[in-house]
DNA sequence: CGCGATTGTCACGAAGCTGTCACATTAGCG
DNA sequence: CGCTAATGTGACAGCTTCGTGACAATCGCG
């Protein structure tokens, strides 16, 4: 899962700080402005995945920069969470109004912040439905998680999970070891190409007699997921 | 009573703001979609209560999906109102052999967009008594509200009445702890991850030997519950 | 207010998974 | 047939995830 990066916005440095600090912990990639002029180009130009927003700021208030950036279709999508000061209810309405994903009083909790940040950001990004493959009698089923060979489960880590998915949804095409790697550990790990072998030996150990012959090496190249020969 | 959720599916933000606006005051939870892809995969990640659902849309229409919806056993409960754009007759006889429950032609007000809806969710929650759920023996009972092992009655607190619950109608199905936080916990609390961890014990130590199987964990993902292996 | 039940969090250990290495085996080629 | 590069395989240390018991805070109720 790659990092998604937060923009936080608010004209005072120690509350960005504070913030800055308890979203890195929990492995968010941030970026900062204190006024709505800066945050709105960097919306643009760093394309952020969730806008922590200050309501009260000098010039331009938050609440008018989200109100413009929902108005814009290239930015409409991106969620937003306003931060103010006190508790006041009448804001409240006016920000969700304005197309803010949620609300934040301040103080706040780090841990608060972060768990209502995760929460809005598991709405905004909808899991693809996937659909279940079956293939020669060896059955992966995305919805409950489970791989079976004739019916009979079988016990697949998670990587091999993953490797598994992948080749039975790309059949019959050789693939190196470095795109096995870029499509099914992610694109920015750094891995030794060699660890692909043995996780494709794991997946043959896990498949058995019956199903090993699917995964196939294609010499000189990588593996390839195929019925035939 | 807990406010109702319904999914709104259409292409064009503009109507989808005029309908969300109405249902809002109206005290219902709103949710979004543009495309029938995204729709589907928040039938099944947000579980709404009713689906309003455009009939033209790019790419997979909204009968389409209707149809799709409905053959799937997971969603076929799931009561859908069809939109359309011109009262065209043959569409809607179309659209009611597809399991739409309603069908609507714009232009409506929304006085009777709320009104249809109403109807169509009372129609599909009868008196709003859940049924009793037995699965290999455990037997849940939402009348009641207690839970029984071949006739021995057990004791589960609160919140692993509600994952035992969720769990028994949404068997087979692989759940993140995130996911679980949405639907057994509500979508706005925020609580640590791992909490669902200690939950997921407390129940199985309540099922106890004899059905605690029931309740598997998905290494790497989280929970599911079934009858299998 | 007082009491038991419930809840969320933590710390710790167990269990499982991962990436890497060293070495065995094999395929391909002259 | 012998050589070499590529791949298969078993082992293992380090890391991540999960299960579990304890505990303090809070809730519900008399």
């Amino acid at each position: 899962m790659t990092a998604k990066t937060v923009l936080i916005v608010d004209d005072e440095a120690s509350i960005r700080e504070m913030i800055a600090v308890a979203l890195e912990m929990a492995d968010y990639r941030v970026l900062e402005a204190d006024n709505a002029q800066t945050a709105h180009a960097m919306v643009v130009d760093d394309q952020p995945d969730l806008l922590l927003l200050d309501w009260m700021m000098p010039g331009t208030s938050g609440i008018e920069l989200a109100r413009r950036l929902k108005r814009d279709t290239a930015t409409a999508e991106l969620p937003i969470i306003l931060l103010t000061a006190k508790s006041e209810e009448d804001n409240k309405i006016q920000g969700l109004e304005a197309g803010a994903d949620d609300y934040i009083t301040k103080p706040f909790s780090p841990r608060e912040l972060v768990a209502r940040l995760k929460a809005v950001l598991r709405r905004a990004t909808p899991t693809g439905v996937e659909d279940t493959v079956e293939i020669d009698g060896l059955r992966l089923d995305p919805v409950s998680h489970r791989v079976s060979a004739n019916g009979e489960a079988l016990d697949v880590g998670p990587t091999e999970y993953r490797l598994l998915q992948f080749f039975m949804t790309h059949q019959e095409r050789a693939y190196t070891r470095s795109q096995l790697l870029d499509q099914v550990w992610g694109g920015n790990v750094y891995v030794e190409e060699r660890t692909v072998d043995v996780h494709i030996r794991r997946l043959r150990k896990a498949l058995g007699d019956d199903h090993q012959h699917l995964i196939q090496t294609v010499r000189g190249t990588g593996y390839r997921f195929s019925t035939k020969e």
